[in-house]
DNA sequence: ATCTATTCCTGGCTGC
DNA sequence: TGCAGCCAGGAATAGA
């Protein structure tokens, strides 16, 4: 989203801005929109799963949650809460299905984004590691906690776990160092192989400009329930862990 | 520190 | 065809 939304947004001055949902923009919406108003766009950056619109004062942090979007030149519709105008007539809308994303203003660093851990593209092995190993949690909750890394939803947890071999109840303190390595290796492959191909369009995700993603064809596991293993013919099973649906091979991830 | 259940919202799907 | 019930890429919160 960052990528495809940058250009739209990067050097301009946000002329008008509107915002609608109590949900999305609690507060006074009105003072979020003078706060925003006239401020030059300066940069526009992800950690986590959170985007950080810098402005040559202060910074807008936008969360997109489970259905949100931000989208380029595109018309208003029923469920669009955000509504931003920036100089030479360009336009970007935020649009949100169930209003479970945020948009934030802040002065300074948003303090839901100073809670977050190291962002999982970028995290070094040694310190992944070694917090992963310092932690007597099960590793699917883990890594889902974005204060631990930033930016693994339930998708890619499945598809991380599977593609290590790694149960997601095994406690990650017993996970051994080369494995964890791995992991780690394995997390940044997924993701970038996901960016590359522009994301997991499950229901709702595009991009910046509208255009679904392609990485739902590539998922091994995840929404694959009862469908064959790719790497053994087991049938791919469905539990529930951490009260998220959590998809996995029974016989390559076996827990130990 | 860790775990569980619950809550916010709407739409889509399943089964009766 | 209609409707109730359940499910969904997230995350905060309360209580154990």
């Amino acid at each position: 989203m960052v990528r495809t939304i940058a250009p739209y947004l990067m050097g301009r001055t946000i002329v008008r801005a509107e915002f609608g949902s109590p949900w999305v923009t609690p507060g006074d919406r009105e003072l979020l929109a003078r706060q925003v108003m006239s401020r030059r766009v300066t940069g526009v950056r992800r950690h986590g799963k959170f985007i950080l619109v810098d402005l040559d004062q202060g910074s807008l942090t936008i969360h997109l949650g489970m259905t949100g979007k931000l989208l380029a030149g595109a018309a208003r519709t029923p469920y669009t809460h955000g509504f931003f105008e920036l100089d030479g007539d360009a336009v970007v809308v935020y649009d949100d299905v169930r209003q479970f994303g945020s948009i934030e203003y802040s002065a300074g660093v948003n303090p839901r984004v100073a809670a977050l851990g190291p962002d999982a593209l970028t995290v070094t092995a040694e310190e992944f590691v070694s917090k992963l190993r310092s932690r007597t949690t099960r590793l699917k909750p883990l890594l889902l906690n974005q204060a631990f890394v930033a930016g693994l939803g339930n998708i890619y947890v499945d598809e991380v776990l599977f593609r290590a071999k790694l149960h997601p109840l095994q406690i990650a303190s017993r996970v051994r160092m080369e494995r964890a390595r791995e992991l780690h290796g394995l997390m940044q492959r997924v993701l970038q192989e996901s960016i590359a191909a522009g994301g997991s369009s499950i229901s709702d995700y595009v991009d910046g400009e509208g255009r679904k993603g392609a990485f739902q064809e590539r998922h091994r596991v995840y929404g694959r329930e009862g469908k064959p293993c790719p790497d053994c013919t087991a049938a791919i099973v469905r539990t529930v862990v951490a009260q998220r649906g959590t998809h996995l091979c029974p016989a390559c991830q076996r827990r130990r």
